[in-house]
DNA sequence: ACAATTTATGATCCAGGGGTCATATACGAT
DNA sequence: ATCGTATATGACCCCTGGATCATAAATTGT
């Protein structure tokens, strides 16, 4: 599944929807990531404000990428998802 | 151009070069996204620690995108670009 | 319905981000 | 080399994210 991510929110859905489908708790992703449960908590419920790094962290134990590019213009390439 | 990005390093490169590419200064994606010249700079430069919110709001701007999905297993997909 | 587990909330503390201004340095063109 | 513009740096303050601990609320299994 991709997502296109453009706030807080998407990013959130998308973190624990990886999450899930490993199956994967709040709390073994945190010891997984070393980011807090609490924090996994906050960042899939969206509330804004998140640094990068820890983002980072939890796709990077999720075993996700993040890409950059330029808008598609409805190229609808792959199956998106979007929030 | 398609930018994978697991660093501050790597967003900001992929920044710079969307800036460049539509030829603006860093003054100029100041005005139209909100963010700081200064903080524009230490983004693109990769300091970390930025937030994610003052990440979306230069990507707007920029007309780019962030995708998020499960790591390539080599796929090489679209021609990709990491640093 | 109950017990166990998972997720959310709430409070405290601290470090660092970003707004803001001033300035230094780098880069380009002539 | 000089002028003008672009980018980087430094300092200040305020605000908030995240670590951390405790606990509440929700979810799941039986």
């Amino acid at each position: 599944m991709k997502h296109l991510v453009r706030t807080s929110k998407n990013l959130g859905h998308a973190i624990r929807q990886a999450r899930k489908a490993k199956n994967l708790t709040q709390k073994e992703l945190a010891s997984m990531s070393g980011v807090w449960q609490e924090t996994i908590s906050k960042i899939e419920n969206g509330s804004g404000g998140t640094k990068l790094e820890t983002v980072f962290d939890l796709i990077a134990a999720l075993e996700l990428e993040i890409t950059v590019a330029e808008r598609s213009k409805g190229t609808s390439d792959g199956l998106e998802d979007i929030f």
